[in-house]
DNA sequence: CGAACCATTGATTCGCGTCAAACCCGGTGG
DNA sequence: CCACCGGGTTTGACGCGAATCAATGGTTCG
């Protein structure tokens, strides 16, 4: 029987690609039972040599980097259907740690299983390695924003963007979507104070762009938010294509 | 006969793990000849559809994104040893472009040949898409600057990133390299102005950290660039791993 | 009922951007 | 051979966006 459990996945792979049920079933088989974590924990710590890679099926969780005087960055935000440390199969040593942003939910693969994907599913291992590809995308397109962009249009696209990944996911019915991110947490990803997140949120909520009460947030003017981000999805990369 | 020009990528893939001598044959048969490109040309450009993957022979490129108003970000700087679209090979389609910083010369892979690699050769394969997850550490790592360190702090951590880079590459002997990045450009990828860029580097070359001359870098005390910068070369994952 | 965490607000400071001009240099053409 | 030009570097003056510091409320939870 194919595991429920990733259908975020499947959805976010499908979107890309054609996935065969054979290639759904060696997934299926690899994943271990769901483990659950509390907000706040860690799944994997920076200098971790994980031996399973771990992909997220319910909540949130993120990558990020501790400074020695306790500041942090946040360099990616993880939600149903994504890989968490799939890097590590071959980086090997974790130069990040991953927490839990949210009470989660994740499964595990056995690194070598994984490993015997790439030796024997050459389509499937290049959709692994596809997965890893959009993290890096995204990734420049945060680079863009903390270099060039003011706060509203850092924080705006950082709406645009979490809302369609949400999509991808089937997460975000009805413009709209749970985002357990304290503010705090969300000037830890853009680079930004939480103090300067609170003024900043404002003004784009005045705006009329979005409206956002304790995790729901719900899109008001979705496009004249992609107007005000500047957001153009290109990166992600939404086409099916043969891979 | 192995192709001397790819020397630099051996170098960068033996650094992390064994290369047969047949894996090294596989890239040379498929290494098309070097093509040159002049200072300020683009490679790729964003919305393209390449249908081959560019390896720098020597050189330098960077992968930017320009806005509409004419300013640009830098997401990536790449020297001999790097492939800088090998993303394409599965998005499809360029979501950034690609430009010569420097006169540069490449070699090219046919997709056809590379997909060939994925199919055959699953080792390799796995060595392809860990160099796209080593750029993908050295993004990460920007984006904490970005995010979370001063000027000096970043462009001193710049310095050590890039050194430690050419020393791999074998571009750096004696603590001297050349870097022929305008002070422009270097704003550009740290998302800084050239005039902030360039007092800055006035800063950390009175702290007699390095000098630079023309295009010449000079590292004069490692030591103590390496604390002013807090680097730590963790994520660029330089020791040998069966991958 | 207090402890802890989060959102909010005001006051102040500071890093860095912007604007503008001068300077330096190698390349070009009259 | 020299005037000129363009790209890059350097310097100064000024302003703004965002950080920092500090305090207040609101909520949740043990």
């Amino acid at each position: 029987m194919i595991n429920a459990l990733l259908e975020p996945l499947f959805r976010k792979l499908e979107i890309r690609d054609i996935l065969s049920s054979e290639e759904r079933q060696i997934l299926s088989d690899a994943a271990s039972s769901p483990v659950s974590f509390r907000a706040g924990a860690d799944l994997v710590a920076e200098g971790d040599r994980p031996e399973r890679s771990t992909l997220v099926v319910a909540g949130f969780t993120t990558r990020y980097r501790q400074l020695a005087d306790g500041r942090r960055q946040i360099t990616g935000i993880h939600m149903a259907g994504d890989f968490v440390d799939l890097p590590s199969l071959l980086l090997k040593v974790m130069d990040h740690s991953v927490g839990a942003l949210s009470d989660c939910s994740v499964v595990t693969f056995p690194h070598a299983a994984l490993r015997e994907v790439t030796e024997r599913q050459p389509h499937l291992a290049r959709l692994l390695w596809l997965t890893t590809l959009l993290d890096a995308g995204i990734l420049r397109e945060w680079v863009l924003g903390m270099g060039r962009l003011t706060a509203p249009q850092q924080l705006a696209h950082f709406i645009c963007e979490t809302y369609v990944r949400l999509q991808v996911a089937g997460l975000a019915p009805d413009r709209t979507f749970s985002l357990p991110l304290t503010q705090t947490a969300l000037g830890d990803a853009l680079g930004l104070s939480s103090v300067h997140i609170n003024r900043t949120l404002q003004d784009l909520r005045s705006e009329g762009l979005f409206t956002w009460e304790g995790n729901r947030i719900r899109i008001i003017d979705w496009e004249r938010l992609q107007r005000r981000a500047n957001f153009d999805p290109l990166y992600l990369h939404l086409h099916a294509e043969p891979r």
